[in-house]
DNA sequence: CTCCGTATTGCAATCGATTGCAATATCAAG
DNA sequence: CTTGATATTGCAATCGATTGCAATACGGAG
């Protein structure tokens, strides 16, 4: 069913139709109706192919997530989805994997489909080859960067304060002295690294020895072998903090077994607030890092673009330490 | 870039550089090197809109998802998404709202996209509004639900037989000697009426009295409160099953704080076998609805329409019970 | 009854591809 | 130097919309 099986049963040509359709002035208010009553007796519906072909818009976004087993990037990207949704926009999700090469290609796709724009779902953007593949295919369109930045015109970043909020993690546990604070930390990411620099920022500020166990697997088997030998070598800790929240469930999980008490010997903080926090036992003290409430900024910040309001290129988040039991 | 640009510079028609781009036979090979050359050097990407609209396809497949809590229905989400890559596809992941109105616009909107063929994530699309939905606006088009069935010839269906799988769990307790085993169940959707079935199967089968507390709140507070109030009103309930994990985590604690251990005093069965079951303490005996390898299942079957071959319309997969600490 | 302004409507080009068929080029054989 | 077969290439229509401009219709004033 297209404007032209509807033109020809109104007895008038596709323009009117599609006047109609746009909501455009210059038709008949009679003729108006009859073929309002035809498109929605065959159930019209615009092939947004041809349209967009004509309009040169695609009333697309793009949404790079490249770590699926992140819940907040997941459910930062539905949130953005529904909305745009409401906007008449459409998002298209993709999930890139790990590596440099198919980051690229996932931009190179949203350039094929011609999105209007783009999110990119985690600091794991941040690097040589999305600048490039951005800066070939997409030079216009406003990118809109979780946790990183760019230096490229169309690249707008909304970001948490990561390394401020680890060190505040490192002064609270100071502050309720604890004397030996260990910093668990998985598989190196920008993000990660951020956390990192924050750690030993916060050991210095409170002129505590460091304790750094890094390449951590992102799990909880990973969190409970990291610790358990950490626990082993250095029977003195007094304080964790863990650069993934699952890798803290798995350390405390390991510090019980060791026959220590979480938080009575050694206090435990994640760094991501997920819904993991209050499922483990005991429930997880762990730093907000904004990244859901960063997705709903990134979500208000595209509209803005998208509609022609101007928005500031970047926006910085503050973290805080949400008080569980681990503490 | 258009292939009217390269055809221009290469001093060839359009035509000629559109049987370069599809490896179509009857071009000059060195007029082709020439071409491709040219391609790469302006690194051309093909205009997908413009291109779908004169082959009648576009290579998108359209993937609901209901509910965005649910970590397996995203993760089944992706996993489509990355297999459909592989193949040349698009994705278009689409999150409609929890009202029969969304769904049935979000089925439209597949519609306006002109998506080859759809996947609905959860039995909550197994609605009438559903079916009307998609015999208007898909009757072609390969539809694959998880979880649920439809009477139209071209709904295909994967679901896990979560009926005899919770039957089995209330089985499993009673082997084990429990007498008084209770049901937490969340708001009514057609999964969780099909787990509370089963439920009712096993209590009858096994001659127990049965015990459903329903319209608990999907959340850990929500299975906590169930389960403080089941065990203030019934304190001989000795076994507990729950519709989703994240209820079983709440319960748990809730049997804690009545001086209650678990599995001793009341043993606890969730029915998702999520990730969440690894976190909690004690980890979570669970039944495996294969939600996740349902996924799998549905992508290889999607794969397989799309390229010409046939495939059944139904394929069950059968539960099993995970094993862990909480019973 | 003519003329003019305004309200409707349609024509035709355009967007960026694909593809059947016609046209031209190339080359070897006779 | 034809002729015919085959290899290249281009023309033009098509997909389903949108839109500027030209054309027609209508209505009232003179």
């Amino acid at each position: 069913m297209t404007i032209y099986d509807i033109a020809r049963e109104a007895g008038v040509s596709a323009s009117t139709v599609s006047r109609v359709i746009n909501d455009k002035p210059g038709v008949n208010p009679r003729t108006r109706e009859r073929i309002r009553a035809l498109l929605e007796e065959h159930r019209y519906v615009p092939n947004e192919a041809a349209r967009g072909l004509v309009t040169q818009s695609s009333r697309l976004v793009g949404v790079l997530v490249a770590d699926i087993r992140n819940q907040h990037h997941i459910e930062g990207a539905y949130y953005i989805a529904q909305e745009l949704a409401k906007l008449g926009y459409c998002a298209l999700v993709l999930n890139t994997g790990g590596s440099d090469e198919e980051r690229a290609a996932g931009i190179r796709m949203l350039e094929t489909r011609k999105v209007e724009a783009a999110v990119l779902m985690g600091s794991i953007f941040q690097t040589e080859a999305v600048r490039d593949a951005i800066a070939c295919s997409l030079p216009e369109a406003p990118v809109f960067m979780l946790n990183g930045e760019m230096d490229l015109p169309n690249v707008y970043s909304v970001l948490s304060d990561d390394r401020a909020g680890t060190a505040d993690c490192v002064a609270y546990l100071a502050e309720r002295g604890r004397k030996r604070v260990a910093f668990l930390v998985d598989q190196p990411t920008p993000s990660s690294h951020l956390k990192q620099l924050g750690y030993e920022d916060g050991a210095a500020r409170a002129g505590m020895a460091q304790l750094v166990i890094d390449g951590v697997e992102g799990s909880v088997e990973g969190g409970y072998a990291a610790a358990k030998a950490l626990l082993a070598q250095q029977p003195d800790v007094d304080g964790l903090i863990c650069s993934l929240d699952i890798i803290a469930c798995g350390a405390m999980r390991a510090i019980a077994d060791s026959d220590r008490r979480v938080p009575q010997d050694v206090a435990v903080i994640g760094t991501d607030n997920s819904v993991y926090c209050d499922i483990c036992t005991p429930r997880l003290t762990s730093l907000n890092t904004m990244v859901f409430e960063s997705g709903v900024a990134i979500a208000h910040k595209l509209v803005d673009c998208l509609e022609g309001r101007s928005t500031n290129r970047k926006t910085m988040l503050f973290t805080g330490i949400v008080e569980r039991e681990s503490t």
